[in-house]
DNA sequence: AGCGGAAGTCAACAAGCGTTGGCATATCGT
DNA sequence: ACGATATGCCAACGCTTGTTGACTTCCGCT
């Protein structure tokens, strides 16, 4: 379900979190140039993949280390010898960027729609915000996870179109609980209502609601 | 920190499970007039309130019946007795009323005023329905409890306020995302923006978005 | 070829979980 | 006052969890 998503999802691999014990290797390889790929790349990636699917669908608590391991087809001790502990694996399976779009050319009136149609085509068969939100209710090191990306990207994505920077955070966070409200009753809720509207009815619904938390004068009601 | 919110806050308590193995009585006491109160329906009381707690803020799965019955100052095997499971415990306690008021004399052009207004005096200072989303983010019978919740509840209410009832389920998602959004950003995952606006400019923002949900024209872009 | 280290397997640990049954105490009907 | 019953505590069960260490296998290098 979950498909290619992170920056690094097919890549040279994620770093290990900084307390896992690794073989030390470091001194020995040239230190510029880049790491060269090691021979466990592809477990360490089947790992990232089965515990993104699995915190997605289960939450942090419910989603163990060793399903995680089974989906990944390796054993649960090798979760632990490349992340260091299920806390650090969450940590760096958690980590993603929403890559929005640059806002600054879009012509003023038509914010909201660029913005909804562009968190559709990011959203729709993909499950790692739905994942992210479901461990952030319970899981405090998600909840300020969430807050870091959107405060950092959304927040300084807002910042740009916004007429007045001062009010640039408040509107960020109307826009944020509009559109996570979305996600979270569409796909983590799953309220049927919300899961049977086309998402081209769902743009024209939302986004008169964020161009209004955008652009509209600071005290309209 | 939550306070009086369910139906039967201290009332004459809630039934027990129905899986539980209560103590045989009932053909003892006259099948009429209402079970008299027993003695140990403050510890009933006690462990519902400790468990409403315990699940707003933890989560199903961190939220440990030792932890409730430590809170609740007994014995963890006594929340077994008297709920029959974590299960049947959390389904009594996460049983709530939205308590809508009825909307049916309210001015059709200030429904969105009146309905935000309402939601917001009803959570501010009462964590339970923080409570039910967090949990209903991991544990299927959560999600499928708020599901029922805004189905029967909101679903009925704003179907006899919207001029056509085949769109009365879109628009009541549509109200439903966007406060549950508010109620995520803002209580649960604390997004500083959220948090820091106060209840009055909040309900100058949201108000216009509900009321277009509701009473928008269908074609509305 | 042979060695060093990385990759992976296996079994086990300590801790925590929900849940159970037994046993002591308190309360109430008679 | 006595027996019945409700109430509560204690200790333990079976299980799952994250995590660890020892062991074997595989690959790359000189």
């Amino acid at each position: 379900m979950t498909e290619g998503v992170l920056p690094e999802e097919a890549g040279p691999a994620a770093e290990p979190a900084a307390g896992a014990r690794r073989p030390r290797r470091a001194d020995a390889a040239p230190a510029a140039g880049g790491p060269r790929p090691r021979r466990s790349d592809a477990t360490r990636a089947a790992i990232l993949r089965a515990a993104r699917d699995r915190f997605a669908t289960d939450g942090y608590d419910r989603a163990t280390i060793r399903a995680i391991a089974a989906d990944a087809q390796i054993d649960p001790s090798m979760v632990i010898r490349y992340y260091g502990s299920k806390e650090e694996l969450f940590a760096t399976a958690a980590e993603f960027d929403l890559r929005l779009p640059d806002l600054s050319d879009v012509p003023a009136d038509r914010l909201g729609v660029v913005l909804v149609s562009y968190f559709f085509t990011r959203w729709e068969g993909d499950s790692s915000l739905p994942a992210l939100l479901r461990t952030a209710c319970t899981n405090p090191s998600g909840a300020e996870r969430v807050r870091e990306i959107f405060a950092d990207q959304l927040g300084t994505a807002v910042a740009r179109v916004v007429a007045d920077p001062a009010q640039a955070p408040r509107r960020a966070g109307l826009v944020a609980s509009q559109l996570l409200g979305v996600a979270l009753t569409r796909y983590v809720l799953r309220l049927p209502p919300m899961v049977d509207i086309p998402p081209a009815d769902l743009i024209d619904w939302l986004s008169p609601t964020i161009q209004r938390y955008l652009r509209a004068p600071a005290g309209t009601a």
